[in-house]
DNA sequence: CGATTAGTCCTTC
DNA sequence: GAAGGACTAATCG
């Protein structure tokens, strides 16, 4: 059943099965509904609030097992930060087109940070939208740099 | 520098 | 099976 929700640069939609979160579509979805008060929905709107995150909700199980491994080493980039490609590749022991086909068949976009793998020179690829990547990796930057600060605020103090 | 090419292997039809 | 990429490093003008 799609969802929608309202986000700083327009609606998205989100698929919540009851259970789990089944795909995510940056974008308008015609038949999506506001309802939605479940885990997913909780969890985005707390990310494009710039709270801070709860566990994240359920989800659809990988396609395949490489996708299973992938989804793993992307929830590790943390927020603010970006992995090349080629290294994610090496790290995964595949090759850099390879992986950017997994990444294009990621059904969960923001939830699974495929967002977070940017090309060696450059932004890269995206499904949804290069625009929606652009505007992701900003706002994760804005977001980590709000969040260093305050730590250091909380070491040093004000002044 | 920019253009071209070969290597790579996961997804999709 | 076959084809085609969200890439990259190397090679060539």
């Amino acid at each position: 059943m799609w969802h929608a929700l309202a986000t700083p640069w327009g609606t998205i939609a989100y698929d919540w099965d009851g259970a789990r979160l089944v795909r995510v579509r940056l974008g308008h979805v015609p038949g999506a509904a506001f309802a939605g008060d479940d885990p997913a929905a909780g969890w985005l709107s707390a990310y494009f609030r710039g709270d801070p995150l709860p566990c994240l909700p359920p989800l659809a199980l990988p396609a395949t097992p490489f996708q299973a491994r992938l989804r793993k080493a992307l929830l590790a980039i943390p927020v603010g930060t970006t992995c090349a490609y080629g290294a994610l590749a090496r790290e995964l022991g595949t090759s850099p087109r390879a992986l950017g086909q997994a990444l294009r068949a990621n059904p969960l976009p923001v939830v699974i940070p495929c967002h977070r793998v940017v090309a060696a020179r450059g932004l890269g690829g995206f499904a949804a939208g290069l625009i929606w990547k652009a505007r992701l990796l900003a706002w994760e930057r804005l977001l980590a740099r709000e969040c260093a600060a305050e730590r250091l605020v909380m070491h040093r103090g004000t002044d």
